[in-house]
DNA sequence: CCTACCGATCGGTAGG
DNA sequence: CCTACCGATCGGTAGG
């Protein structure tokens, strides 16, 4: 009965830490996110929780890292499973992808880089502001270049910024994430979708078809 | 020397306390202001601090209502001077006053409602929580008031849904906020108004004037 | 307003 | 992966 395991094994149960980490941090941050709590909740030790990854700061970039491969799989991942053609339509199907993440609620506690991004960014340079910040710009990048080819290809009505438009993007979507949380309003996805539909010189929805683009079956994980 | 003090002392260090504790609270959240924090940094001892409140709860109350006098005096009394008419203009008073408020850096930790709100939006409900959502919807529903009034007077382009555009307007300072704090961006402000101009049906700005709508000059506090 | 405490919890280490 | 610790800090109390 050695404590020692086999090293799938050791990858099982840090996943599992990952997996529980990313549950608490979306509640809590990446602050509030204990090893104490991780070790009750998942009937380890401390010293067994904090045995994976040395140190509380290499964990919260672990947690980061986790986030980013739900996000990756839940939205880059399904958006680009559509197929979509560059520009108008991809953006559409990125944004359709975006609002559903949030309003599925896959996190207990809503969009992890909304939280996160709050809690850190007033915080000194540090590795994990960095990894956020890094993690945030990427996809910004990916929806300005969308946005770049719409432009180019004169799909979009007359705002020729995709800086802007992007901007205006994000916003909706941390509105949608600041009432869908604060308030449980259930209209919110309806108002993002909306606001987007608007930004883009779409007309407005049939009420039949909401979405602002198909989108093939989520993930069930 | 006794360590008892006068009626007007006691204001004088609970009001500075609550001064303190409003530039911690930003940064840190409620959760992250502790007492022995505010302590050292007013050269106090604990007991000392804890005294004018009892317990940290009650602490973390009045220093939203220090968050809210704050708003109320750069926003909300800001914008009210100005003396726009109800309905359009005076909206867009507001508007301004609101970006100014972000743009002017009050806070160490930018705005605290967005600081506050992402960390307790997925809490159990409890007296802060409600009390920071309380605070929120007043803010709201003036600028839905506003923006009713504008509609009903036909001073808006087409939309003709009140609680859309407050609920889009939110999110281009919620957009203003995340860009601001996390990348430094010094073009952010006048992104939210170019947006907010947009919404609201106005034309594109002249470059030598780019604020929405003219302010009295801010207090200094 | 202070000193002097309390039990609980924090991140982390030693040693196995 | 565990037990058994460490010093520091948390919110809070007793008593003056």
């Amino acid at each position: 009965m050695s404590p020692r395991r086999s090293v799938a094994d050791a990858r099982r149960t840090r996943t599992a830490i990952l997996r529980r980490g990313l549950d608490l941090a979306s509640i809590e941050g990446l602050e509030g996110l204990t090893i104490g709590r991780l070790a009750t909740d998942l009937s380890m030790s401390k010293s067994g929780v904090l045995g994976h990854f040395g140190t509380k700061e290499t964990l919260q970039l672990a947690v980061v890292d986790e986030a980013v491969a739900l996000f990756v799989r839940e939205v880059v991942r399904r958006a680009a499973a559509a197929g979509a053609e560059p520009g108008l339509p991809r953006l559409l199907v990125q944004c359709e992808a975006w609002v559903s993440y949030l309003e599925r609620d896959l996190l207990p506690g809503g969009c992890f880089f909304t939280a996160v991004t709050s809690e850190f960014d007033d915080r000194e340079s540090g590795p994990v502001r960095s990894a956020v910040a890094a993690k945030n710009a990427v996809w910004q990048r990916e929806l300005r270049q969308q946005t770049e080819l719409a432009i180019a290809a004169g799909q979009l009505p007359d705002d020729p910024d995709a800086e802007q438009v992007v901007f205006e993007l994000t916003g909706q979507v941390l509105a949608l994430n600041h009432a869908w949380r604060l308030y449980r309003d259930a209209a919110a996805p309806a108002r993002t979708r909306r606001a987007m539909r608007r930004l883009l010189g779409l007309p407005a929805a049939l009420d039949g078809q909401p979405e602002l683009a198909p989108l093939p079956e989520p993930d069930d994980h």
